[in-house]
Parts: structure tokens; sequence; C-alpha cells
DNA sequence: CCGCTGTTCTTGAAGATTTAACAATGCGGG
DNA sequence: CCCGCATTGTTAAATCTTCAAGAACAGCGG
């Protein structure tokens, strides 16, 4: 022993001027960003980005329908939060509820055909934002690099927690 | 004329797929980031990661003290989102507001020591948090690949409309 | 000094999210 | 079959965010 052991990570390793750059941008421009995209969306779809998320995600699914779990895992969010989301949307007719076949407890949530039309009208605007936002203003390198970041990134951030067991 | 030409925008340039794929690593790890780091903080200093990213500030400003506007400024919210923030800090005694000496419209947010002695005591696990999502697990040739890019992210989004005619 | 316009900050209400708890159902073993 | 435990989805309450509106002051031109 040299001195003392009972710390309990001794000195915290702080990020070096690099590291806090890098830190202190990201913070930046996913702030930036994500206010951004809501602020369109708000103004040119009626609903925040998450929500604009969840209709994507129906449009793609096999028969427009998508399980409740399922769906909140691939938009990253928790069931709670998506059953809010979903009543909003379904207040606003663009999802409807379905009772799944297989399993009593299941739900469906389906994107309904207004619910289509207002995603397709919206989806040329978000795009652009997004495209202008990022992609051309990125080098083909630079969003091959983000993409493999991002990959990374996520890969280590699988919750394993509470409510959010996603993944194994 | 070749047939028309009321269109908006013609065909919308969508997504190529290297791009699609880039987009969607970015969300899922920015929100699964954005998700960790405010359960983080919040178990461990009853706050989310926005809060404390203003105590952050705080403490390196001058006397531990920030006009309002260029709080929100730097942390890139509205001035709203801001007065909500500090009232809520305020009931917590983490900060307190004072009248701003040269502008009497003006508010100073200024960090107490109680508020102090909290941030240092989160200081640790946050930036171990932030460490283990990001500074762990790229190499440095990403971390600055990762501050490029969102430097030229955060630039094009400097907001110039409504409330946030921050910059210039 | 007045009036005009812009800035600073706050407020209230509506909307969104989190957290913990709960009902209902599925599933495996005894 | 029945019990115990896990999964599915919802809900209520507290918290946070957005949006529109407004009060108070600053600064400028007349």
């Amino acid at each position: 022993m040299d001195g003392m052991s009972t710390e309990p990570a001794a000195e915290p390793r702080w990020l070096s001027d690099e590291e806090q750059y890098a830190w202190q941008s990201y913070l930046h421009a996913t702030t930036l960003l994500e206010d951004h995209l809501d602020r369109q969306l708000q103004r040119d779809a009626g609903m925040p980005h998450v929500y604009y998320g969840l209709l994507v995600q129906l449009s793609r699914a096999p028969r427009r329908r998508m399980r409740m779990t399922e769906l909140a895992q691939n938009a990253k969010i928790t069931r709670s939060r998506l059953s809010h989301a979903v009543a909003r949307l379904e207040k606003n007719g663009w999802v409807r509820r379905e009772n799944c076949p297989s399993d009593k407890r299941g739900q469906l949530a389906l994107l309904t055909d207004e619910g289509l039309r207002v995603l397709e009208k919206a989806a040329p605007g978000h795009v652009a934002a997004v495209r202008g936002a990022i992609f051309d203003r990125l080098s083909p390198e630079q969003v091959g690099q983000l993409a493999e970041i991002c990959r990374v990134m996520a890969d280590g951030l699988q919750p394993k927690g509470a409510d959010l067991p996603w993944l194994r």
C-alpha cells in the first residue's frame, strides 16, 4: 500500500482539453439539432420529433402495425412514454389501437390512412431539415465516421436496468 | 417547360442508404445517451442533465454569477425554460437570484455554496458516465472527428428566429 | 422629457416525460 | 390444475418544457 485505499475511486479522471472540447461541441450540436427538428415538426406537422419517429416506424412495419413493446424498443423509449404518445396520436386520428390476437395482454398500434397522409406531407420538410443540418454540411468521410462513432456509443448504452431491459 | 412548375421543390432528395444508417445510428446513440445521463444525474444528484449543466456554467463564471440571458445562451435553452429551471433550483437552495446592478431589468443567477457542494459531489459520477459512454470507447482520432463533426453541425444551427436569436 | 421600439425576464396554461404502482395475462413447474 | 413469477400495457402524480402573453426597463430620436 502506498498511502490510501478507502477512496471510492481515488481522484476521478477528468476530461482532457480535447475531450472537454469534444463533449461541449457534442452537447451544443445535439441540443440545437433536437430543438431545431422539434420546432420544424411542431410547426409543419403538429407533433414533436419523437412522435414523428413513431409514425415512421409504423409506416415501415408489415401491415402498418406493431406491438407496443416492439415499437418502444425501436424508438428507444419506455413503454409508459409510448402509451402517452399513442394516446395523443390516437386523439389526432393518426394512430389506432388494436388487440393483439395472439396475446390478450398485447396491443397493436396501427398507422391510419390519415396518419399516413400527415406523414407523407411532413416527410419532405423533415428530410430537408436533417439534410440541411447534417448531410449537406459533412463530407462523405465524415458521415461514415459519424455513423461508426454513434454505432460504438449506442452499443455501449444498451440499457439493462429497470424498465428498459431492451436487448439481451 | 417540360410538364410542371408549381411543385414546392420537385421530388425531395431522400437519404441514401449510408445516410439513413448514419441518421439512425445518430438518433439511437443520442437518445440513449441523453437518457442514460438524465437517469444517472437524477439518481445521484436529484436533477436532470440540463439543470446540472446550468450549475456547471455558474461554477465556471467569474463570481459564480451570470446574467440569465447569457446563461440561457450558453446552455442553448430559451429564457423561459431557464426561468422555470432557476425557480426550481432556487427552491432546492442551489441557486439564488440577484438584481443586476447595471441593468434594472436584469437578473443574476448565482451558485450557492450548497449548490457547489452538490455539484462537486455529483461531478465524478457524471464524468465517469460520460467517459464510459464516449471517451473510453472511442479512439483519440474518433474523438477528434466527433468534435469537428459537431462543430460543423452546431455552426449551421445557430438559431435566428423567434426567441432564440442568439449570436449575431 | 416624451414617445417609440427593443430587450430582459417572468408567468400561466397546455403538452410531454418520468416514476412508481397496478391490473391482466402468459408461462413454467409441481 | 394451481401457484409463483415474469411480461404487457396503462395510469396518476410530480416534474419538466413549450408557447404566447405581458410587465418593467433601456435606449434612441425628436
